[in-house]
DNA sequence: GTAGTCTGTCTAACACCGTTAGACACTAGC
DNA sequence: GCTAGTGTCTAACGGTGTTAGACAGACTAC
């Protein structure tokens, strides 16, 4: 069980402490490797380098690297959710559908910066749907109630906003060409706008 | 230079041999890795061991692994397209929806037997589009010019063609539930549905 | 102040990976 | 029989994730 408080990240270097690195420090890490060189790039000797400490001395604080990749993948999604919080006063299917285009873009765009990131987010997606604490499931719980809030009914609602999700979020790792991305979410919502307003 | 007739793969251990393995053979025995372990589970020396070899005569045949994946997931399309031939007899759109439905449906299902297989075809599926050789361009200017043939115009024709079909290798490589996937497929057949009888 | 415990790093090593260099056995052609 | 070419082999390199165990520093109790 690390100490959170000290967040500083870097030591003097081959110093034998008892207070070092932090859990939220080696995410912060991770990204920024991440950002340099890829998720394919990813190393945990890299990870460690960056935090002045060498890679064994991460196992102190994570299980392993999939769930070190796991942890970035949760963090990277919260800051980009933390962006979307205002739903709410929708007045209409038309405009839900827009909102779920400029989101659908915008989380694209985001990933696009964050090479192989949208991957692990993937792979994650199934658990931890909506019950729960980060800003991912806020969103969520915003979505959806926006839709109920327009009529449909709700297991429906739930239904078709994960299905949606789900297609985007498999667009967006499949990193299509920009135009293959936006007409195919064209054809996409044409299709979501017909199921919910019949 | 490989020579090919003798595609005998299985030969006693450790004899020094002038005539051995094949780069078909070789693709074969990946295939079956794959079918055993998945992708990520493949290894040069696994597939050696499959064929009675060390993994160093692999690079006597192929470059790298990554030609090796290439190979494999150029092998893999072209078995399934080899089924998906009678396309040409579409009396309308709706025709050819079904048809795409029940393409999309089959393509899931293959690739759902060879775990990771569809990452692959995914990453080469940009440069060679159409022009060439394989029965995957040739599936692909089949359904192409049913749609023209239904009077849909040429250049529009053949981009909604990639982006349902880019879209739905998204969906399969996502490795969606059977029920996500199917209700996706839905939303997005009855939006490109709606785009090509306008 | 001293002893003891706990925390978090370190070095060393393991097994595995893709890949290369170079040796050697076998085959085919003359 | 000799020679050239082909295709395997062993050995090794540098890299990966990960574990075992040593040890330094900081807190706690007396």
């Amino acid at each position: 069980m690390p100490t959170d408080p000290p967040t500083t990240a870097t030591r003097a270097p081959s110093s034998h402490a008892a207070v070092g690195i932090t859990v939220a420090a080696i995410a912060d890490a991770a990204l920024s490797v991440i950002r340099a060189v890829g998720v394919d790039g990813l190393t945990m000797r890299g990870v460690a380098e960056r935090l002045g400490v060498r890679a064994p001395s991460l196992y102190h604080h994570m299980r392993n690297k999939a769930d070190l990749l796991d942890l970035v993948a949760r963090n990277a999604f919260d800051e980009f959710a933390a962006d979307e919080a205002a739903y709410g006063e929708l007045r209409s299917i038309d405009e839900w559908i827009e909102l779920t285009r400029t989101g659908s873009l915008e989380f694209r765009a985001f990933y696009a910066a964050h090479p192989g990131l949208a991957g692990l987010m993937q792979a994650k997606a199934t658990p931890d749907r909506d019950q729960g604490d980060g800003s991912r499931a806020a969103l969520i719980r915003v979505q959806i109630e926006s839709l109920t809030r327009l009529g449909v009914p709700e297991p429906r609602a739930r239904h078709l906003f994960e299905v949606s999700a789900r297609w985007s979020l498999a667009a967006v790792v499949a990193n299509l060409p920009d135009d293959l991305f936006a007409d195919g979410l064209d054809v996409f919502l044409a299709g979501l706008k017909a199921q919910l307003t019949t």
